[in-house]
DNA sequence: CAGTGGTCTAGACCACCCA
DNA sequence: GGGTGGTCTAGACCACTGC
């Protein structure tokens, strides 16, 4: 077995390993190769094994014993967030084993809102680009998701950007930035008449709200969210592994 | 500097370090001391070094910057659950700064719900043993979490049980096993009657409800539990690291 | 007892940042 | 160019598991 060394070793061993599961290579509950078998066979060294068993093990792909073997997960039903990235909706949508689609809804240039001047550490009433848009799950509406974004650190007129990206695509494209890490605040909420409107639901059918803050490198927030978020729909899973 | 063996040189390089984070001596926003003198000076390798510094960076405890540095990070407001975890509510209050205290509502012998024969792989009406708690913060109802626990995975009567434990320990301490991993939902409800007396909801003011099931190194469910959790007062917040 | 994963070390080279 | 974190290697020893 042959491993390219543009992209991180231990990237590619655990994506191949990830891409035998799902193919059932190795077969749900199955017991994997040891790691030295696996390092001879890729013709990496052990710990370069261990770092990628490690990834999916936190990612609950694989069970891990002790003095006896590392297994597929059984309980595979679905995985996404928590190691996949609770902020990629279309990621999400994708996992749940639909089509995504995106709408925008509205892009403008306004005033920041209070909790956004305090989210991006603003001037009172900077300016934001605002991107409200709607992603679609087999063309049922399952999240709205709003962000805003200081104009001053947008390195193109906002009519100019493609409002179908990623928001961590968005941000490297367009502010010329990268995303460290991001905070997430869940709540429950009664959705107000435009969500109900646009997700379809019910007044008195809570759904979710993730609040979401993103940092660059420089611990200086980037960007900041609002997302009303169907769980009926999507469903909001996390796995923890207890090492 | 010393450190004893007992316990994973990691875990005691990390636990130190984040004991420095929070006594300030590494001021936020400061730059740590590099890899290699940390190595130097705490007499271990830079690779165990690193292992606890990457556990600090997932819990976004810290930053690292390639050629630069690595840096406390300025935003640690609070950061409970995600590599915390999200199941010990007793350690959330805590981190919150308020005084936790456990009251047990109910504990009983009864046949497993449907719900539960499923998640937990019991034959109809096996019995299980369901212990209902409120968790305080600081006098106020914060959680109300109900556990399941199969009868024939107990190993002592379940009057005999401590319903105070954390829900790790119990499993530890009555049903011999260890918990490898959890799966966590999160949806949004509307608190029902019952739950709105304990927590002292409006019934039109919705809550978070985390619904689990736990599960140990040979992959069985040992548990599944259904929590109203009132993130008005606890806030449930994730980290994300971009590695 | 042999085999597995868990931990740790020492040393190497690279990519990146900044003065 | 010098220092930093990022990656990888090779080899060692330990703790646990199951036969």
């Amino acid at each position: 077995m042959l491993i390219e060394r543009p992209k991180s070793i231990t990237t590619q061993v655990s994506d191949l390993l990830a891409e035998r599961i799902r193919s059932q290579e190795y077969a749900p509950g199955s017991r994997l190769p040891s790691e030295s078998d696996l390092a001879l066979q890729l013709g990496v060294s052990r710990a370069t094994v261990r770092s990628a068993l490690a990834r999916l093990a936190t990612q609950g792909l694989v069970l891990r014993k002790q003095g006896n073997g590392t297994y597929v997960n059984a309980h595979l039903e679905s995985f996404p967030s928590s190691a996949g990235g609770l902020w990629n909706f279309l990621r999400l949508i994708e996992f749940s084993g639909r089509e995504p689609s995106i709408r925008v809804l509205s892009r403008a240039v306004r005033p920041a809102l209070e909790s956004e001047i305090e989210s991006l550490a603003l001037q009172e009433s900077d300016p934001v680009f605002f991107l409200q848009r709607v992603f679609f799950a087999d063309d049922i509406p399952a999240v709205l998701a709003g962000n805003a974004i200081p104009v001053s650190s947008l390195r193109q007129p906002p009519e100019e950007c493609d409002g179908q990206l990623p928001i961590d695509e968005f941000i490297v494209r367009y502010c010329n930035a990268k995303i460290a890490y991001d905070i997430f605040d869940i709540c429950a909420i009664l959705p107000d008449a435009e969500t109900q409107d646009v997700l379809q639901l019910q007044a008195d059918q809570p759904i979710l709200q993730l609040r979401q803050v993103f940092y660059d490198g420089q611990n200086e927030p980037l960007l900041c969210g609002s997302s009303a978020y169907n769980e009926k729909l999507l469903g909001l899973r996390l796995v923890q592994s207890w090492s």
